[in-house]
Formats: structure tokens, C-alpha cells, sequence
DNA sequence: AGTCTGACCGGGG
DNA sequence: ACCCCGGCCAGAC
């Protein structure tokens, strides 16, 4: 992989459908847990990537849609979250404890 | 080259 | 509960 945000493009891809994690916690387990706003610009740069990240399941750690707007469309985050059955009021994650997949614990370190 | 901003987070007042 | 601030680092202007 050639840099940090690669990294965060995995472990993007490594969240089950219907569940979601936060900037902070991903940015935590790849061991800069201060730079969680960098992992949102990995997420800005996420679309123009070669290979599908879901990015529609990173929130911020309230469990708010803090980047519904930059999908283009203001409703295809909600959509894509509620398909997998994931419910959303108002930009935020009713369920967010119990939908939250914390890659440090899940996943573990290599 | 300086400054500001961001799909953030945690802590302090 | 509120607002404010520092840290992180990459781009845009």
C-alpha cells in the first residue's frame, strides 16, 4: 500500500453491510488517532478511488451523516444505510451503539 | 510562502 | 448542555 489513506480505504472495506464506525475509531486503529480528520479526506478522495469504498458507512462519532452532502446526492447516504437496514432521523443513526463496528476491537491488530 | 478550511475528536471552561 | 481550543495533515487560494 503506498500510503495512509490506502489504509483507510481497507478498513473501509472490511465494514459489514449494516453496520458503520466512526473517523475517529478507524484513524485509532491505524494508530493516528489525532488525525481522524484525515481519514475524512480520504473519504473525500474515496469516490475517485479504482476500487468501490463504502463510504456511506463512515460517520462521525455522534453517529451523525456528517458527509451526506458530499454524495452528491443529499439522500443517497440515508438510502444506502437504510437499505442495509440501518435507521436514520434527521442525518443521525438511531441505533448507533448497537450498529457501531469499532475496527479495534472487531478486527484486531495485525 | 502564508493562511484557511475541512466528511474529526477529545478535553476543558 | 454549551462553546472554545489544540492537534492532525493535505489542498485550495
Amino acid at each position: 500500500m503506498n500510503d495512509f489513506f490506502d489504509m483507510v480505504y481497507q478498513v473501509v472495506r472490511l465494514i459489514p453491510p449494516g453496520r458503520v464506525t466512526s473517523y475517529g475509531a478507524i484513524a485509532r486503529y491505524l494508530g493516528t488517532g489525532q488525525s481522524a480528520r484525515m481519514v475524512g479526506w480520504a473519504m473525500n478522495k474515496a469516490g475517485a478511488q479504482p476500487v468501490y469504498v463504502p463510504a456511506h458507512r463512515v460517520v462521525n462519532a455522534q453517529g451523525l451523516l456528517s458527509g451526506k452532502h458530499n454524495f452528491g446526492n443529499s439522500s443517497a447516504m440515508e438510502d444506502l444505510l437504510l437499505s442495509e437496514g440501518i435507521r436514520v432521523e434527521n442525518n443521525q443513526i438511531i441505533n448507533f451503539a448497537e450498529v457501531f463496528w469499532d475496527p479495534t476491537k472487531e478486527l484486531m491488530i495485525e
